[in-house]
DNA sequence: CTGAGTTCTTGTCACTTGGACCATAACTTG
DNA sequence: CAAGTTATGGTCCAAGTGACAAGAACTCAG
């Protein structure tokens, strides 16, 4: 390894211009429940390459910022939103000619917001949309890039993060009902969950969900009105529930 | 975000146009397991910065290769081993400063290796060593950079993977005692697994460890001689042992 | 106002898991 | 051979989980 760890060991006389020079992006994709089904915020691309196609919004990395404060800052440019602690890094991006106007790395970030439909109306509204990941990672809706690859490495992280992170209660608002929160594990894991079973493992625990003693209103269609909660913190420790895996609690072979 | 980073030099309005440039390398965390302890394997740094300090190796990305494949050709190079199937990317890293020199923006990669003791031998003697984690974490032994961080991410990373994934295949041999294996999730999680428990766990279960039939040869402290098994294709789908947290099957607060 | 339909909530019950623990088998060294 | 050590197989019981029944509180149609 004579010549490796010349990457870091630099000769006497280095030249920073010799080493490739590659533009360093931030993509976020910004995710949230919508009409029971998991959207995400994309933007019309108005100039080439790719123009007309859908894309997933980002911006360049300045010299004087971090990764992390790149991102919160785009998403701020973007939704108008603070989402210090909504942003998670999940990926890097450079394959060669993922840009086919210069070499460009990208990493990618993760944010989910609830109600994103009002900080939509807050940006270029014409550009922006809430599209159903299912449509976009069918094909249905062409992503510009690589940004089809990144999307579904982000809806995989925020699988395994549902089930290992506290993450669920950001994608529901500040209180909310069990209601709720069972259709974000329903729909991002595209299962169905006992509603009684549900109930009984998060509300037993103390430190999950804190009921506020207010109810909702019920919907159209009826039905007992739901009580009212507030997230505990016990989910920044991580999350009670478990993907039902079609699993393997089968015998598998040898 | 009213924090725009725009404090620090940069022009209000700033004109994405000139797309700022910067280098970006691939590090690679290699742990291993050694004497029962959790390694990694670094290099000591020859020239400037950082000069006499432990290091993590890495390289330059080449614009016409990706991101993973600069990491597969570091890896090659550094150990001699072909890690098609070992890489995972963990990370990036740009903060401002990172590298004195200039603007880099370097992409983690975590490898898994089994006794990389063999391969230690074939690079650079006196510049690679195997260094407890626990030594390069607790400020025993100082890192350059900010490669303190990206080892502390390495380890968090490979905790929770090897709940989630099957990673911990990855630690031993092609075969291996159910001891061995234990010891890897011992050894990562800091705890103490039952041994008859983690034998029901791993073997009622089919697809998980497959027996050879052969046994080893006791230690020279006796014992009865362990089974030697393979490992099934089941760790492709994730891994059979969870994490007995300080749980948290406690009450707390509201 | 009444009844049917819907949703939330509480409760029950059988079954599975998981941790603790013991007993035995098969080896080592002295 | 005796004592120590490690692997393996088994039991026991508490806790957790899935399935499901029943009641409570609402809406809507007639």
């Amino acid at each position: 390894m004579t010549t490796k760890t010349q990457g870091k060991g630099v000769p006497a006389n280095y030249d920073p211009a010799q080493y490739p020079a590659f533009a360093v992006t931030v993509d976020m994709v910004i995710l949230t429940m919508s009409d029971g089904r998991l959207h995400v915020l994309l933007v019309r691309r108005g100039v080439e390459p790719f123009k007309g196609m859908w894309a997933v919004p980002g911006g360049f990395k300045r010299p004087a910022e971090s990764l992390d404060d790149a991102a919160r800052r785009e998403l701020g440019q973007e939704t108008g939103v603070d989402g210090a602690s909504l942003l998670t890094q999940f990926g890097a991006y450079g394959d060669p000619g993922r840009d086919p106007r210069m070499n460009v790395v990208t990493v990618a970030y993760l944010a989910v917001l609830r109600d994103v439909g009002s900080v939509v109306a807050g940006t270029d509204a014409e550009a922006a949309a809430l599209i159903p990941v299912s449509d976009a990672l069918n094909g249905k809706v062409e992503l510009a890039f690589d940004h089809s690859q990144i999307l579904r490495d982000a809806v995989e992280r925020v699988r395994t993060d549902l089930e290992v992170t506290g993450i669920a209660t950001a994608f529901v608002g500040p209180t909310f009902t069990l209601a709720e929160l069972r259709a974000v594990y329903e729909a991002v894991w595209g299962v169905h969950l006992d509603g009684a079973n549900f109930r009984r493992r998060v509300v037993t625990e103390d430190g999950w969900v804190i009921p506020t003693g207010r109810r909702t209103r019920p919907g159209s269609t009826g039905g007992k009105p739901a009580e009212l909660y507030r997230a505990g913190r016990m989910w920044r420790r991580g999350g009670p529930i478990r993907n039902p895996q079609p699993n393997t609690r089968r015998k598998a072979d040898s």
